[in-house]
DNA sequence: TAGTTCTTTGT
DNA sequence: CAAAGAACT
C-alpha cells in the first residue's frame, strides 16, 4: 500500500536574519517540506508601521532593512523560494499584533503552509508579537517552530557553577569561550542549492517608508548606500578583507577616530545578513583555532563579538530589560533630567544641543555631526558621547537611546540598550559610576591632531591642535569663531552627578536587613 | 573600554 | 623631581 502525503508548504518568517547561508529557520523549513514532499517560501512583514512606531527604528535602520530585503529576495528567487511581502492592514500598534497574526494564519492557508519556522528573537517588542502569532497559529493547527539564531552559543547555556545568568561581561566571556572550545563552531548548511539563474531579475522593493524628511536634514543616503552595501555577500566580503588587511592593528585602530580600523560589519549583523558565528568562525580560523591567544586585533574583535552575545543573554535572562526598564532599579530614581518627573526646558534645550553637536565640546558636537550625516560612530564615539549626555547633562539614557534608534543604520536593541545601560552605569556590568569619560581628555588622546574634529566641525576648520580640543580656553578669537561655548562645565557637574549617585548607592546598602 | 591624586621608585 | 604605580572616587 502506497500512502500519498498531502503537499504542504512551509513558511520562513524572516525577521532579523536576511540571508540564506547559516539560517537555522530556512534549514528547518527545507527539511520539512522536503519531508512533505512541498515548497518553501519566505514570508517577509513589510510593515513601517512596526518599524516606526513599534520598534522606533530610523530612517537610516529601516531602509537599511529593507534594501537587505531586496538583495535576499534575489538570492531566494535564484534557489527556486518565493518571497511573499505582506503589509498588515492594521493601523495603529495597539491592534498591529492581533491582525498580524490573523493574517499570518490567512497567508498560510492560502499558499498551503502547514508549518511556520522563524528564528528566535529576545527583546520585548519582538516576544509580545511572537506570542501573539504562536497563538493564533495553534488555534488555527498550524506548526510552528522557533529555532536558535542570532548568539554563537545559545541563550541559557552559558551560567555560572550556581546555575544563575552571568551580570558581568569578563566573567561570561571565559564561560563563553570555555563553551565554543569544548562545542567547536559549526556553520549549518541552510543554503539551499541554487537552480537557476534568474534572467528576470527581480527590482529593488520600493515602500513608502513614511519618515519625516525634515528630520534628516544633513543626511548624506548616497554615503550610506557606499559605506553599507546590503546583503549576505558585501558583508562576506567585507569580511574576510577586514579579517585580511585591517584586524591586525584593530586593538589600536578602533579606537582612533580618524583611522577608520572598524569592520563596519554591524550593520549586517544587526539585520542578520550574516551571521555572528560565521564571523567568529572565520575570525578563529584567521587565528588558528585560538579564543585566548593569538594576535591581540582578532582577540580584541572576537571580544567585541562576545560582546553581542552577552547583551543578546541579558536580555533572554532579565526580560525587563528588553521591556525598556534599567537593569539596576537603584539608579532609576536619580533626577535623570528630561524625564518624568523632571521635565524642564532647560533639559530640553541641552539635550537638543547634544542631538545638533552644538554642546561647546568639540569631540563630542564632531561625533553627533557625524551621526547625523552618516548614521554611523565608531564604539569608543558612542562611549564619549553616551557619558556626556548621561553624566554631564545629566539626561535619562533613554532619550540617548531613543536618539541613536532614529539616527544608526546598525541599529540593534541589545547592543545599543545595553551600551547605553554601560555608560549610565545602570546595567549589567555597567561602567562604575565613577569612571566618567573627560571629553577633553579623550579628544587628545584619539584625535591628537584634531583632523576628526576638523572634519565634521567647519567652524573649527581652520583651528589646530592643540587648540581645537577646547577652543574656549585655549583660541584667542573665540567668540570669530561663531563656536558655542561649552554649555556645561565638566569639573562642576561632574562632581554633582558622583555626588547624586553616591547618595543613590549609599541608600540602598546601607537599608537595614529585616 | 577612566580620571585624579597621592605615594613610591629611579635617576 | 620626573615617571611609574597605587589608591580612591
Amino acid at each position: 500500500m502506497v500512502k500519498v502525503a498531502a503537499v504542504e508548504n512551509a513558511f520562513v518568517w524572516f525577521r532579523n536574519d536576511l540571508r540564506v547561508t547559516h539560517n537555522p529557520a530556512l534549514l528547518a523549513a527545507s527539511q520539512y517540506s522536503a519531508t512533505h514532499g512541498g515548497r518553501v517560501y519566505a514570508l517577509l512583514v513589510t510593515s513601517p508601521l512596526e518599524w516606526r512606531s513599534i520598534h522606533n527604528w530610523g530612517l537610516p535602520k529601516a531602509s537599511y532593512y529593507v534594501r537587505t530585503v531586496s538583495v535576499l529576495r534575489r538570492e531566494l528567487s535564484k534557489r527556486g523560494i518565493e518571497m511573499l511581502l505582506h503589509t498588515p492592514t492594521a493601523k495603529n500598534a495597539t491592534e498591529y499584533y492581533k491582525a498580524l497574526a490573523s493574517e499570518i494564519v490567512q497567508l498560510c492557508k492560502s499558499q498551503n503552509c502547514s508549518a511556520v519556522y522563524m528564528n528566535a528573537e529576545y527583546d520585548g517588542v519582538a516576544l509580545e508579537r511572537d506570542a501573539a502569532v504562536a497563538s493564533a497559529l495553534d488555534t488555527a493547527g498550524i506548526l510552528h517552530h522557533t529555532t536558535h539564531d542570532q548568539c554563537v552559543v545559545p541563550v541559557g547555556k552559558v551560567l555560572t557553577q550556581s546555575g544563575t545568568p552571568y551580570k558581568v561581561f569578563s566573567q561570561f566571556k571565559k564561560t563563553w569561550i570555555r563553551y565554543i572550545e569544548e562545542h567547536g563552531l559549526d556553520m549549518i548548511d541552510s543554503e539551499p542549492t541554487e537552480i537557476e539563474k534568474s534572467s528576470t531579475i527581480l527590482p529593488d522593493i520600493e515602500l513608502d517608508l513614511g519618515y519625516d524628511m525634515h528630520e534628516y536634514p544633513n543626511w548624506d543616503l548616497n554615503a550610506l548606500h557606499t559605506t553599507f552595501p546590503a546583503g549576505e555577500t558585501e558583508a562576506r566580503k567585507r569580511l574576510h578583507e577586514f579579517l585580511q588587511k585591517s584586524v591586525s592593528g584593530y586593538h589600536e585602530d578602533r579606537n582612533h577616530f580618524m583611522e577608520g580600523g572598524a569592520s563596519k560589519l554591524s550593520a549586517p549583523l544587526a539585520v542578520g545578513a550574516i551571521s555572528l558565528t560565521e564571523c567568529l568562525l572565520a575570525a578563529r580560523i584567521a587565528n588558528k583555532g585560538a579564543l585566548n591567544s593569538g594576535s591581540p586585533g582578532l582577540l580584541t574583535w572576537m571580544s567585541e563579538l562576545c560582546w553581542r552575545d552577552f547583551y543578546r543573554h541579558v536580555l533572554f535572562h532579565f526580560p525587563h530589560v528588553g521591556r525598556g526598564a534599567s537593569f539596576r532599579p537603584e539608579f532609576e530614581h536619580l533626577s535623570w533630567r528630561g524625564w518624568p518627573p523632571n521635565i524642564e526646558p532647560a533639559a530640553e534645550e541641552h539635550f537638543q544641543a547634544w542631538c545638533e553637536g552644538r554642546t561647546g565640546y568639540p569631540i563630542v558636537d564632531a561625533a553627533m555631526r557625524q551621526l547625523r550625516r552618516e548614521g554611523w560612530l565608531c564604539n569608543r564615539l558612542r562611549m564619549v558621547v553616551a557619558m556626556f549626555l548621561t553624566k554631564d547633562l545629566r539626561i535619562h539614557w533613554r532619550r540617548g537611546e531613543q536618539h541613536f534608534n532614529q539616527f544608526l543604520v546598525d541599529y540593534d536593541f541589545s547592543s545599543n540598550n545595553g551600551g547605553w545601560q554601560w555608560s549610565a552605569s545602570t546595567g549589567t556590568d555597567a561602567q562604575p559610576y565613577f569612571r566618567i569619560f573627560n571629553p577633553l581628555l579623550q579628544s587628545e588622546k584619539f584625535d591628537p591632531s584634531g583632523d576628526y574634529i576638523r572634519r565634521y566641525v567647519d567652524e573649527l576648520s581652520k583651528v589646530s591642535a592643540p587648540s581645537i580640543h577646547d577652543p574656549f580656553k585655549r583660541c584667542k578669537g573665540f567668540d570669530q569663531l561663531k563656536y558655542p561655548r561649552p554649555i556645561v562645565d565638566h569639573s562642576k557637574v561632574k562632581e554633582q552627578v558622583l555626588a547624586l549617585f553616591t547618595a543613590a548607592t549609599t541608600v540602598t546598602t546601607k537599608r537595614p536587613a529585616d
